[in-house]
DNA sequence: CAATACCATAAGCTATAGCTTATATAAGTC
DNA sequence: GACTTATATAAGCTATAGCTTATGGTATTG
């Protein structure tokens, strides 16, 4: 249902090469300000998006937080997607399909 | 190659919902804009966009312009999400697997 | 060919997304 | 308990995305 939030929070390239990231593992906010061009804030500010469009979890250990990427948000765009893409498809099949 | 792009169109919800008309039927400026709360410009804008992101294509007819949703962009985009999905899931169940 | 209908482009406005620096909070370290 | 480290939040700046009105170009119609 709430597929819009992932799609903002994925529309922004650096928001996406950070979830790009945690995609694979779980990363603290300093490794990703230190891997990424923009300051920790900024990072921290991208964070906060991913994590409400459920696309990224936190751990707390300590003083670090550890962030990944977590299937929810994920989840439900995959869904919209393949529901569009479906339509999409026939209706363009539809379109080209020589009536002879 | 170009997800990003896919991304950045559907982003916006207003273009969203003219994306979404168009996954069905193909429809003209005029009647995407009779049905949008915005100017019949702004349909343009963002049918351009659409455009730029293979989502749509257009077919001329006499003055008027069907716009359609293509699956080129869709694909891409799809394709993209797949593996991030697969990534995230692995990542995911590798991580809150119990270890005993 | 004058008038009309459809669409794209130009130009300008405004809200805001994304960035920065500065600072607050909290946890570990000596 | 001072000091450092890790992160979040605040405040402010700037570029731009999306909107508007105005207009240009191109078919269609009488």
């Amino acid at each position: 249902m709430s597929y819009g939030n992932a799609l903002t929070a994925l529309a922004d390239p650096t928001r996406r090469r950070l979830y790009e990231r945690l995609r694979r593992r779980p990363h603290t906010v300093g490794e990703l300000a230190r891997l990424a061009r923009v300051s920790q804030p900024a990072v921290s500010q991208h964070l906060k998006v991913l994590s409400g469009a459920r696309l990224v979890s936190v751990r707390p250990d300590g003083v670090r937080r550890y962030y990944q990427a977590t299937p929810e948000g994920l989840r439900d765009l995959r869904a919209w997607l393949d529901a569009m893409w479906d339509d999409v498809l026939s209706a363009y099949a539809r379109g080209t399909t020589d009536p002879t």
